[in-house]
DNA sequence: ATCGGAAGGA
DNA sequence: TCCTTCCGAT
């Protein structure tokens, strides 16, 4: 009750925004044609299926990894019924994103990016949305670390240098009801510097789930804040139950608590606005998904705000209201009379050229871009857990992982993931999901999806044909193994090389071993 | 590999 | 508006 009451006194001017349109799009029909690039990504990235082509980056909230590009691409160009597609159009279609905030690019990493979860819009969720066995995603570090550290372009300013606050990193999370601080939309710096937007995807995730439930009055948040996107929700069968995912699907259905629901992108960062995930075996979820309260961890977590404080440079201000006021909560709010609505946040951003011209108009000379910043090469780390199934316990240090930094003393031990659950091991989801469907896996990313009319070196149509009429282990590895030649002709498009050259590459040889797994949990 | 301008299509 | 296609630059 009390929680429900702050949140909304906090974010209920939300209320009555006004969405631009694209914002309001939605998945429209699972595998129709007219689908955004977003949408399907996020699409595949919830199917097992896909999981050895773009899945989840481990680690890190709404990151992901494609793979393999040039699947990714087939899947897509499919989709969209351009044959011709190829990784190269399509990233460039996702560079569009990033002006538009939806996706920025994970510098370092190759084929990762990240969404930005706060313009992912979920209508018609519940509000909170911890899983049901109280599992946060483990790519949701309760608190900033030096992991979590992120390299959101400020909008703003610098355009060139993103990474030029490398250092910096999301602390910001708390600071959900400062618009001040936000880098909002990049229409302005940040008055607090150490808010600066590039670092939080924390704060999106409160702004969002704030935009969620704005239902309230008073507050702090008004003006601006637009949501930028409508994320659909996705609740097709196939969503596969990676700890990593955003999207935190529960693993135990059924449970009858609050939320039974899939997390959306969205609500994924629900943790962030509590700012701190209790761990299941600390603090056992009661029967539902309830957020639930530990001193001992709330302890630790003012512990570490401290040390973020100090550590990070942060300003004390970066906490203020911090979800202290979150009480004990008792999933006093029935599931069905919880708030739903869109959300807008924030105007789309200025574009590159805007931004530029602001810039120049306003600080003529900025000269945090004398000196290139340093390339910070992460290693990907990706290409090992490929097919290895993420053993349950690894979330653990994954804060350490990405540079190991010696500013976590602390944090490590205090803000251990929680170990996965026990469901991970062996997912059999994946089976049903590949099969489930009528159609093979590359081609079912989308339940709906209708042939071209013009393959143009497509042999869609008649493959599938002949799909059905074979067992879905041998449609599969035909697919593989056919596709791949099919898809030759494309090779003379610009760019990448396809399937031929690609032959040798570490994604493509994953993926007859990711169908044969899928096929093998097919039993 | 990645970026982003430019032009064009639906 | 949201790509798709091309392409030069980094």
């Amino acid at each position: 009750m009390t929680f429900f009451f702050f949140f909304n006194l906090l974010f209920g001017p939300f209320q009555g925004y006004h969405f631009p349109e694209w914002a309001y799009k939605t998945e429209s029909s699972p595998g129709s044609r007219q689908i955004q690039l977003w949408h399907f990504i996020l699409e595949l990235l919830q199917k097992e299926e896909f999981r050895h082509v773009i899945a989840w980056q481990q680690g890190e909230y709404g990151e992901f990894v494609i793979k393999d590009p040039d699947e990714v691409a087939r899947l897509w160009g499919r989709r969209k019924c351009k044959p011709q597609m190829n990784y190269d159009k399509l990233s460039r279609a996702l560079r569009y994103y990033y002006n538009k905030r939806i996706l920025h690019k994970t510098k370092g990493k190759r084929f990762t990016y990240k969404f930005n979860f706060n313009k992912l819009v979920m209508p018609n969720y519940p509000f909170i949305n911890i899983r049901p066995n109280g599992v946060v995603p483990q790519s949701a570090p309760p608190v900033p670390t030096a992991s979590s550290r992120f390299h959101f372009p400020p909008l703003d300013s610098h355009s060139p240098t993103e990474d030029a606050q490398p250092s910096r990193f999301s602390t910001s999370s708390l600071v959900p009801s400062n618009p001040e601080a936000l880098g909002d939309g990049g229409e302005r710096k940040p008055d607090v510097p150490e808010l600066e937007d590039g670092s939080s995807d924390w704060r999106r995730g409160v702004d969002l789930m704030a935009s969620r439930n704005a239902v309230g009055a008073g507050g702090v948040n008004h003006q601006k804040r637009k949501p930028d996107i409508m994320l659909p929700l996705f609740t097709r069968p196939g969503i596969y139950p990676d700890p990593h995912s955003p999207f935190a699907v529960s693993p135990l259905p059924g449970r009858g608590g609050v939320l039974n629901v899939p997390i959306s992108p969205a609500l994924s960062l629900t943790p962030t606005l509590f700012s701190y995930s209790p761990s299941p075996g600390l603090s056992p979820f009661t029967g539902s998904s309830c957020f639930s309260f530990n001193p001992e961890e709330m302890k630790h977590y003012l512990h570490s705000q401290a040390c973020s404080v100090f550590n990070y440079h942060l300003s004390p201000r970066t906490f203020p209201r911090y979800p202290l006021m979150v009480p004990p909560l008792q999933c006093q709010m029935p599931l069905e009379e919880q708030p739903q609505f869109p959300i807008k946040l924030q105007p789309p951003p200025v574009g590159r050229k805007n931004r530029e011209r602001l810039e120049s108009a306003e600080e003529p000379a900025a000269p945090q871009l004398a000196t290139p910043p340093p390339r910070v090469k992460v290693e990907p780390a990706m290409d090992k857990e490929a097919e290895a199934e993420e053993p349950p316990a690894k979330g653990k240090d994954k804060s350490e992982r990405e540079e190991g930094s010696g500013l976590e003393e602390e944090r490590g031990p205090v803000f251990a993931r929680p170990a996965a659950p026990s469901w991970h091991p062996a997912p059999p989801a994946p089976a049903q999901a590949v099969f489930s469907t009528e159609e093979s896996p590359d081609q079912g990313e989308s339940s709906g999806e209708k042939p071209c009319r013009e393959p143009a070196g497509e042999t869609g149509a008649q493959e599938k044909r002949e799909d059905a009429l074979m067992p879905p282990k041998l449609r599969l590895k035909r697919r593989w193994n056919g596709d791949r030649q099919a898809d030759v002709p494309e090779e003379r498009q610009n760019g990448r090389v396809h399937w031929n050259g690609a032959l040798g590459s570490p994604h493509l040889a994953a993926a007859p071993k990711a169908v044969a797994a899928a096929a093998a949990s097919d039993t």
